[in-house]
DNA sequence: CAGATCACGCACG
DNA sequence: AACGTACGTGATCGGA
């Protein structure tokens, strides 16, 4: 055993050497949480810098424990994903991290929990599921309290604690040069290792009672908690893909992309790369069609599809044609491209992030699983495992929903009471239709679709420019159609006029659930630049959108979690394999999918009392059956 | 010459 | 610019 104190942090680092360190720590460990009821730990990998890092395939390099503001205890476990220690020692490790799991009355606390319990999971084949409130989150409880800022273990523990846990950072670099740990000097990484351990488990009392202080916990505690460890069990069984669907697909694309680039080289007369915006300007002007190119970068003139769009529309141009299929094509070959390099024996897993965004929304990354696009072409590829079904719901408009029920504008809240039809609605007051609602989808279908870019527009904050920017009128019709609307959905304007003096007022937003959006300095702001500062508005209308945006995707993940007790609660094989904001996809085994199907219903469809947010459900044996008509 | 960074474009709700 | 995201590609630039 070697002791790395540290003076700086008032502690004790104690650093393992041997198998019989290891198994001396252990039982300290179990003593000292089991009296203290805390314990936090932290893993090494061997990947130092975040975006390389992979929970499910790095080498578990080391952990360390903390249990009192005294002392921190690290030991070494694999090295290139070999055990260090003979089979004994290695069956100690692991019946101590089932201990951990088992153990229910000791808090464990983790920066950034989803990643070190896939590293348990690793290790024991086990994770904890969504009813156990045993786990704390110290990144998810930092990114509640501030969504504005850095939520890294080492900028909280200075901000918070006073402490510099940099220097280890800094240490561990200055050593190693490279970013691979597991060449770098063992007792520097442990050090390194404790200090996170501990400034992990000081973090956590503070922000527990600053949470408290911000009326946050019961968010914490009902929402991002529970959500967490559902997570972690959607991103550790993944999604199961068609593989040999998708490389067939990969060889298509990879042929017409090819023959496309072939027709358009020769109608241009010279070779170029279509993926180059820079090219693509020269081809441009060697066509003569730049000039009629009015949208502009830092660079020069735009070759984006809408400007392709637009020029299409002008003209019979077959090169035009081509290069916007071209894209769509290059596309659609990029996701399947990413799927087929990430996906390892059929299932590709993604990570989701709680503190992703400001709004409370999830942001899913390596890979993005929230962006995949419309249509059966690549969603066909995601498909239920054997025996299972996929079960996919969506809520109907939650947004506007959502909208209606702060603004309790009794127009909109009759509309979907009735199970009208906004959109028409919406149409018939600002283009003043004179026909019922049912007739506006037949009749004028193109302004229905306009009236929907108003309804969302509006929630966005748009202006009359935009509006008649976006449905191709003067801005005086626009600005006509934006208070026909606020005549007819009194209660929104009084909601969006209510958000915008508050939020001024406050410098933060605050939902129904208590998540909060914090503008610091905007009064100052308001004062010195006045309410018509482009800085200004573009806060204005992120604090309006966010109440809109975050209660919707609060409600959702609250659904989730509602439908996961359920299913456990009546003992059914269902697992969420994916969220995309207002839709979720479960994997049900068949025998349970109709049970399944009412759970789901009666646990989403009225989250907040009172305010019904209907579903639309789906049985499907993969993603893309949703596109098939 | 590998790697970081910017600009652009585009996929989703 | 009408809110919130992720990411692949090409071009460019400065340091090993």
């Amino acid at each position: 055993m070697r002791e790395l104190n540290d003076p700086d942090f008032g502690a004790r680092f104690l650093v393992a050497e041997n198998g019989s360190d290891v198994l001396s720590f252990i039982r300290l460990i179990k003593e000292g949480a089991s009296t203290s009821g805390i314990l936090a730990f932290d893993f090494e990998t061997n990947a130092l810098k975040e975006d390389r890092v992979n929970p499910l395939e790095d080498s578990i390099l080391s952990c360390s424990f903390c249990f009192d503001d005294k002392v921190a205890y690290a030991f070494r476990l694999q090295s290139k994903n070999k055990w260090l220690y003979d089979d004994n020692v290695v069956n100690c490790i692991k019946e101590f991290y089932e201990w951990i799991l088992n153990n229910k009355n000791i808090k464990k606390v983790i920066h950034n929990l989803k990643f070190d319990l896939k590293l348990v999971w690793r290790i024991v084949g086990k994770y904890p599921l969504v009813n156990d409130s045993s786990w704390e989150d110290t990144m998810i409880m930092a990114y509640l309290l501030d969504e504005n800022n850095s939520v890294g273990l080492k900028r909280l523990a200075s901000r918070y604690l006073n402490l510099d846990g940099f220097k280890y950072e800094r240490m561990v670099l200055e050593v190693g040069k490279i970013s691979n740990m597991s060449s770098l000097d063992w007792y520097i990484v442990s050090q390194y290792n404790c200090a996170d351990s501990f400034m992990t488990y000081k973090l956590y009392y503070v922000l527990l009672d600053k949470m408290k202080a911000d009326d946050l916990f019961d968010l914490y505690e009902k929402l991002c908690r529970p959500l967490l460890l559902l997570l972690l069990e959607t991103e550790i069984i993944g999604f199961k893909l068609d593989i040999d669907y998708l490389k067939q697909k990969r060889m298509w694309y990879r042929d017409k992309l090819i023959e496309l680039e072939r027709e358009m080289s020769k109608i241009v007369g010279f070779n170029f790369n279509p993926r180059s915006v820079k090219q693509l300007r020269k081809v441009f002007e060697s066509l003569s069609l730049s000039g009629k190119i009015d949208k502009f970068g830092k660079t020069g003139f735009s070759t984006d599809k809408n400007v392709l769009a637009k020029l299409s529309k002008q003209g019979d141009l077959v090169f035009v044609d081509k290069l916007l299929e071209f894209k769509k094509s290059q596309k659609i070959s990029e996701f399947i491209n990413g799927l087929l390099e990430k996906q390892r024996d059929g299932i590709i897993s993604t990570n989701f992030l709680l503190n992703g965004t400001v709004t409370g929304r999830l942001s899913s990354r390596e890979p993005n699983l929230q962006n995949l696009p419309r249509g059966a072409e690549v969603r066909r590829a995601f498909i239920s495992r054997d025996g299972c079904k996929l079960v996919i719901a969506d809520f109907e408009q939650i947004e506007l929903r959502v909208a209606s029920f702060y603004a309790k504008d009794k127009t909109m809240l009759d509309i979907f009471k009735s199970g009208g039809d906004i959109h028409s609605r919406t149409a018939i007051e600002c283009f003043k239709l004179n026909c019922s609602e049912k007739e506006v989808k037949e009749k004028y279908p193109d302004l229905r679709v306009k009236a929907k870019g108003v309804n969302f527009g509006i929630l966005y904050g748009l202006s009359p420019k935009s509006l008649a920017e976006y449905i191709n009128v003067s801005i005086d019709d626009a600005k006509d159609y934006i208070s026909r609307y606020f005549y007819l959905y009194t209660g929104i304007k009084d909601l969006i006029d209510k958000t915008r003096s508050s939020v001024i007022e406050n410098e933060y937003v605050e939902n129904i659930f208590g998540r909060k959006r914090r503008f610091l300095g905007l009064k100052n702001l308001v004062k010195s630049k006045g309410l018509n500062d482009e800085e200004v508005s573009s806060h204005l209308r992120e604090a309006f959108n966010f109440l809109i945006q975050s209660t919707a995707v609060d409600i959702c993940n609250l659904s989730i979690i509602n439908v996961k007790k359920g299913v456990l609660e009546n003992n059914l094989d269902a697992k969420l394999l994916v969220q995309v904001h207002d839709e979720q996809i479960w994997e049900v085994v068949n025998s349970g999918v109709e049970r399944f199907c009412s759970i789901l219903k009666s646990e989403s469809e009225e989250v907040i009392g009172g305010f019904k947010t209907p579903i639309d459900l789906r049985i499907c044996n993969s993603w893309g059956d949703k596109y098939a008509d």
